[in-house]
DNA sequence: GTGAGCGCTAACCATTGGAAAGTACCCACT
DNA sequence: AGTGGGTACTTTCCAATGGTTAGCGCTCAC
């Protein structure tokens, strides 16, 4: 018999990315990591090999990718195919979970890529103002 | 007179965040960096002043604080409004492109602390999986 | 047979991030 | 009158993180 979520053991309160020990701020971590926001985004629109997903994502570390998609996986964002061939060939892709998680990383990715030109202009305008 | 943009210089490519040296990918990682997604997530609910904000954000140091809020206010994301009062007062409130990043990133963090349980059984599964 | 590609892992070192203390000023309390 | 606390930072130092490079075992193309 199960019982409901918070029936048994302390006072568990609802996630708070605010609070220091939280788990969820790990999570979010994960998520919004340097290479972690590139990998989902770039998952969403299709599923890649290793290496292919390293040509895709320029400046990636080997070590870097392979850590990064360990972590994606073990959260249950992304799935790793491993066909017993050789030479090896992996596919990774986002899992449902996971491709909620790209959805609002990709739309960033691409806000980010929008909104230059103005973080440009104000960049300019901060540091003109402080070396004169 | 002014001309328009891309008319004057080299090929300016539109930016994209898997180039490995496109400034939009710095742009990114300041809005996605560790605490710079809890202080845009946190202002886009109210303004803060310096200390309030460390206390509202668990586990910030005053220094990454600081760094945040500085790098931040110069990409244009921040308003700082230091009223010259002793002792010192300064406000931090949003701009309408710091708006905009805070929206995304505060839907963010409330989807990681919605989804936490389904990362946390993601991970049991996955460790369990690899200790058997 | 030599070089490239595959998907990693391990060793090493540079950069980054955090903890703690310093700063300069004022107010409240004892 | 002195002690402690609050303000918004900056500086210093050390630990942790991230990146670079090399290695591995195997296969195919040239």
């Amino acid at each position: 018999m199960s019982v409901s979520p918070q029936v048994v053991g302390g006072p568990v309160r609802r996630p708070d990315v605010n609070e220091k020990l939280c788990p969820s701020r790990v999570v979010l971590e994960h998520v919004t990591s340097r290479w972690g926001v590139l990998v989902l985004a770039a998952l969403l629109e299709r599923s890649y090999r290793f290496s292919e997903l390293r040509r895709a994502i320029g400046g990636v570390s080997e070590k870097m990718l392979a850590q990064t998609l360990q972590t994606l996986e073990r959260d249950g964002f992304v799935n790793r195919d491993a066909k017993p061939v050789i030479p090896p060939r992996v596919d990774y892709s986002l899992t449902n979970l996971g491709r909620e998680a790209g959805e609002q990383v990709w739309a960033l990715a691409r806000w980010t890529e929008r909104r230059l030109g103005d973080v440009e202009r104000a960049r300019s305008e901060y540091d003109e103002a402080r070396t004169s």
